[in-house]
DNA sequence: GCTGGAATCGAAAACGTTTTCGACAGAGAA
DNA sequence: TTCTCTGTCGAAAACGTTTTCGATTCCAGC
């Protein structure tokens, strides 16, 4: 491996002269800038990040924790979507990357931070952290540039990055209106702060549409069962809404499947939509139209908000996300109205 | 942040004989190791692995590779998965990873080993090479050991990790004919490398079953288009085939819409079985029954053998990880006969 | 008592950079 | 001429480790 050193001998200069030249800096002469940048070139010359590290004290490398939540296990583990945006946004400002995973317990007893801190990485972007992480004060109170994504809690001294949920909702919400559903239910999940968000805009246009019913709420956990099993109970009902606003993908298919066995038809017996557009929803029968989160871009927000606080100093509390509404098959107009001939 | 010095100059002893106790050399004594390692925890000390590496020569760090194959898109993207199997292994075998990505096209106008050499990565895992890839030389070439998982590409001196195709494409074909089929068709990848050995391994089926017929094939290019236009092709035919193996699941996928459309019935009227196990395939209508990757393994085993070809200095050609059938809700036995009355 | 070796520790070099400071020359101003 | 300033370069320290080699002590064996 060459190194400044090797320059320096076959130039006959020092080797302060070179790293000051090939660093832009005034103090070395236009003539003799230009021979070293050439013989740098010939040479195949590259900077040892690691020698450069060690004095400069950052490592232009931040850290990735791709948590894995509530053991979903990899498949469901939406989180990896947004490290495509990172990944572009980390490309753009010449950071890298090292990647970490809690999924192994054994080894992660320590703090994330912790890890930052042995790491020497000059910043943190969370995925997937949940409320009740043991680490969470850590976190929150990191002495380093710390962002959360896809996250449930919110506060302390990272900056949350999200899509921005209420108007996601109010996305999926108003194309159901606007196709003239009336009567439109919800599958929240009330556990989690984005689940909480999206219900609350729901609960704000059922009743700006007068069509807020108690038994219009049901209880999920964001897996496709406990959309199955709100089906059944849906289509037990004596008056089933003719829309179901999901607050998740998952549950939205786990809906859609309910229903198929019970033999109500989506979208045309009953409209369906989802949040998230998760890989792949587009294949489910019938097409899943729903709200996606702007993966890259939150990924990308999350990037930027580490590096600007790392440059500035200032931090940001919240980022949100404009998340855009992707229709395609699970909603329809309601038939005329609830007869009750059924063909 | 607190360095060997610090725990030196507490001691009242030299740098070298802290460094010594602390990495377990046999030339300082039990009761100095015994107090050194004491005030260490106690001034929490962390080595810094910035100014080890620039000693050792090793950075203990591995770069990823994910490339982004034939524009599918993060959304579609596979590799996600391999991920976690690498993460896992480099966990164990206390690794770090710094991650790439090749879909910022304007950045990496150099060759992935390039890369890897500027970083002073000890090791590469590519997941996604491309057998047209621009780099493809240098990749085969290259002076550090090198996986390539999920990719179109073999030889050279990089060890190829996968599924084992032709056993994973028997699984699902056995499974077929456990099940009663006799008439298996298939919608084949034969650009792919992947994609070919699965053919060959039904090819062999149905020979051996005595159903091969050109007409049973038909080619696509791993989209869910792909399968459904094959689906209209098939659902022409006059004798139709009672099953077919698909080379992807997105392809299958492709299958169970495209014959949905025609009114055929997926499995009362044909089977179908995919390969890889993507993500929510489990919730199309009706889940899809495939061979899965073991993903994991995939990802571990690739990490296992750069970091075994590091340690020994030996390299394998070519892991082979077995793939498993999760028979789920797409397959069926083939109807009694092929009458003429519908239902 | 002397020699040999083992055990224990320190001094110093090395890794490849960046950065500070001082040296020196030449040019312009007094 | 002398003084100051600017421009250009080198010497050396520094970053935090690891590792080699030599120095010292201690004890067993003769």
């Amino acid at each position: 491996m060459v190194t400044i050193k090797d320059i320096a001998r076959t130039l006959g200069v020092s080797v302060g002269t070179v790293s000051k030249a090939l660093n832009g800096r005034d103090d070395v002469g236009d003539e003799l800038r230009a021979r070293i940048i050439d013989t740098a070139r010939e040479l195949r010359y590259e900077p040892d990040p690691i020698a450069r590290r060690l004095v400069t004290k950052r490592s232009r490398t931040l850290g990735v924790f791709m948590l894995d939540r509530q053991g979903f296990g990899v498949r469901r583990n939406f989180g990896w979507l947004f490290l495509d945006g990172i990944l572009h946004g980390a490309a753009e400002r010449e950071y890298d990357l090292v990647l970490f995973s809690n999924t192994d317990d054994t080894r992660y007893e320590r703090s994330y931070i912790d890890i930052c801190r042995s790491r020497r990485v000059d910043a943190a972007i969370i995925v997937g952290l949940r409320g009740d992480d043991r680490y969470l004060d850590d976190v929150l109170n990191a002495p380093i540039p710390v962002a959360l994504i896809d996250t449930e809690v919110s506060g302390g001294s990272a900056t949350f990055v999200s899509s921005d949920n209420r108007a996601g909702a109010a996305l999926a919400l108003e194309h159901l209106a606007s196709l003239g559903h009336e009567k439109v239910a919800t599958l929240r999940a009330p556990f989690s702060y984005p689940g909480r968000l999206r219900y609350e805009a729901w609960a704000e246009f059922a009743a700006a549409l007068g069509c807020f019913r108690d038994d219009y709420v049901r209880d999920g956990d964001f897996t496709p069962e406990s959309g199955m099993s709100a089906a059944e109970s849906f289509a037990a009902m004596r008056e089933m809404p003719t829309a179901i606003f999901a607050a998740s993908d998952l549950m939205a298919i786990g809906l859609i499947r309910g229903f198929e066995k019970r033999g109500v038809r989506v979208p045309e017996d009953i409209s369906i939509v989802g949040f998230d557009d998760i890989p792949n929803a587009d294949l489910v029968g019938p097409a899943l139209t729903t709200v996606a989160q702007d993966t890259l871009g939150i990924g990308k927000a999350a990037l930027d908000a580490v590096l600007d606080e790392l440059d500035s100093g200032s931090r940001r509390e919240e980022i949100l996300v404009e998340p855009r509404l992707v229709v395609r098959q699970s909603c329809a107009a309601p038939r005329a109205a609830a007869g009750s001939v059924k063909g």
